[in-house]
DNA sequence: TTCATCTACAACCATTTGGTTGTACGTTAG
DNA sequence: CTAACGTACAACCAAATGGTTGTAGATGAA
């Protein structure tokens, strides 16, 4: 979760992804993009990689950087988690929850995080 | 927007976030939340009020932290757009107003970011 | 007034970040 | 084979981050 929103706390990154979006490009065709070294490109690259927004695939010599359709949906909910949290709604699910007996799998109101 | 995602990159200050939905609260009672100084507290605050997720109002000696419940929406605006760049729609949206010779304010293909 | 509380802010420190250069290795082209 | 290309990775550096302590100013309570 940190290192999802850290990745896309920096605008080059997020071009990165913009850029990957209509298919796979290789880091050094990535890095012709940006007034900075490769290896400053392949970089960013690894944070978006670790982060899980980005995978890398071998071709021959190359290394084609494609985007994970998933994980900006993984952001989202958790926005969108924060927004519910926002407007109450978890308080009242979590209200139902507690005079419903049945089953109460998750558990979304404590803790600072998973 | 390297700001506000920034912010939302640290576990602490997501649960800031979070402790701040149900009302408002002195930046001393969210530090006592958190096994960190008073003042490494207020500055994770000054970090979110920076990004714009939170807005403090003065009361007597207190400072009440509330969040601005625009924010969020700002975010998820944010990666609501990268995800339509996703699925190819402003593509397609940047091509019909390229076909139509009308208003065409907003340039969504070039540049690193705004 | 005096004291305790809440806040603001500066100074400092260790670690991380974002960038650089340089070197080494696998792969493709001539 | 040799040369050029694409990548990986280490070492290094300046600046930012996340934390600390200490000091000082307002405000509320005794």
């Amino acid at each position: 979760m940190d290192r999802l929103f850290h990745a896309l706390a920096d605008t080059t990154r997020r071009d990165i992804l913009r850029r990957c979006v209509r298919g796979e490009l290789s880091v050094s065709r990535l890095a012709e993009a940006y007034p900075m070294s490769f290896a400053a490109v392949q970089k960013h690259v690894a944070v978006l990689e670790r982060a899980g927004l980005v995978t890398k695939r071998r071709s021959g010599r190359e290394q084609l950087v494609r985007t994970d359709p998933d994980a900006v949906g993984r952001a989202r909910q958790a926005l969108d988690e924060l927004e519910s949290a926002w407007r109450g709604r978890v308080d009242r699910m979590a209200r139902l929850l507690a005079e419903d007996p049945g089953t109460d799998e998750n558990d979304t109101t404590e803790g600072p995080e998973r």
